[in-house]
DNA sequence: ACGTGATTATTCATGTTTGACTATCGCGTA
DNA sequence: TACGCGATAGTCAAACATGAATAATCACGT
């Protein structure tokens, strides 16, 4: 699963109705590209894929001028739920492999309460605590059975020590979060109450 | 790019020839799946791919008893150069977002010599520490940009903090490099001079 | 007036990944 | 000996990802 499908469903969420350039364009602004999949096919296909699967609907399709006909999308209810669905996943779990996944929820996180945003990141530090604690038992494990490569003691250590990074980042940020840091849906004056949101002006970021 | 073709490069080239059902129950045995694309068809049309490209040819195809017939692969010159090209960019580049990168790089890292490797360790401790001192000053820059949302800053801080718990890692395993521990190319006795490699004999793990 | 290059908006051929499915063999057990 | 389960070995349709290509428009200088 990768993070596609929450930064598409949260970026439509936002500034519906909405076209696919425009969605592309807002998400490379925040340079999500860097560990998300955003190239076009990417992109197109699936706001397709979600309009499928009845997560979003084509409010229709202009022609602007004699520009490329564009198809701009909003959020059904299903869709606003796995939004949710997703995001929640996102934050709660601890996806040792995808972290993409993290990079999407955070994006998002303030469409949650500061609350229920506080308590996920607690709960992840918890299951990274854990975590190292059942690491130590399956490296002596490994020792032991004889035909396991030794080198897969340093996939637990490597892969527990990231882990490690994350909870040291998630500590330093709940701290910041109890003191008011950011801002979190139900309170008041949102940051774009006046100023809307949006990114870059052009792809080739030369905004201005 | 994924881990999957260093890692078929790496397996077939240790145990070849050799056919595409072993290659899999190997990797799972190494428990790879956790962290790289192994189903079957990656597996199989992975190695077809690599077949395409020259990197791997087929020795055979034999049917033994009424079982499906099976098509053995083995490494050639190309490909054993693919393999050390691909083995070299996943120990010595910093991929920040392709956490199985180096997963699978340390999983051949021993066909390397040891001075290489700790090396490459070097060198990616650097690297993690030059991004650091770059990222105080890409987060300083956000602030500024009226159109970035604020949450980017924390991808930075998330992204970083990963990377400084690698460097944890790759600093206590060169510590143990140095102290001579695992094998590498070039050195005397090799692990399976007497005992040679081997998982799990049975894809749910039932070993014995 | 005209060329240049970036922007807008998307398509599509190609390549990769998923995971359900097929079909046979061998082994333990009732 | 019949049964069922797991291991063996791989295929395939569908989904997802890649990135070059298309084609009109607009901003800008000369």
């Amino acid at each position: 699963m990768s993070a596609t499908r929450l930064l598409l469903l949260g970026t439509v969420r936002i500034f519906q109705p909405v076209h696919g350039y425009f969605v592309r364009r807002e998400l490379l602004s925040w340079q999500a590209d860097a560990w998300a999949n955003l190239n076009p096919g990417s992109v197109y296909n699936g706001l397709r894929s979600l309009a499928r699967d009845g997560f979003m609907e084509e409010v229709g399709t202009e022609t602007e001028g004699g520009r490329p006909a564009r198809t701009t999308y909003r959020l059904t209810g299903d869709g606003e739920n796995e939004f949710l669905r997703l995001l929640r996943e996102s934050l709660w779990m601890v996806a040792r492999f995808e972290p993409d996944e993290l990079m999407a929820g955070w994006s998002f996180a303030w469409a949650l309460t500061r609350k229920e945003v506080i308590a996920a990141l607690e709960s992840r530090v918890e299951q990274i605590e854990a975590s190292a604690r059942a690491a130590v038992f399956a490296i002596e494990a490994i020792a032991t059975q004889p035909d396991m490569p030794d080198t897969v003691a340093e996939h637990y250590r490597l892969g527990q020590a990231r882990l490690d990074g994350e909870a040291a980042w998630a500590r330093q940020l709940l701290e910041r979060l109890r003191a008011g840091e950011y801002w979190f849906d139900g309170e008041p004056d949102p940051p774009w109450s006046s100023q809307p949101p949006g990114g870059a002006r052009t792809l080739h970021g030369t905004a201005g």
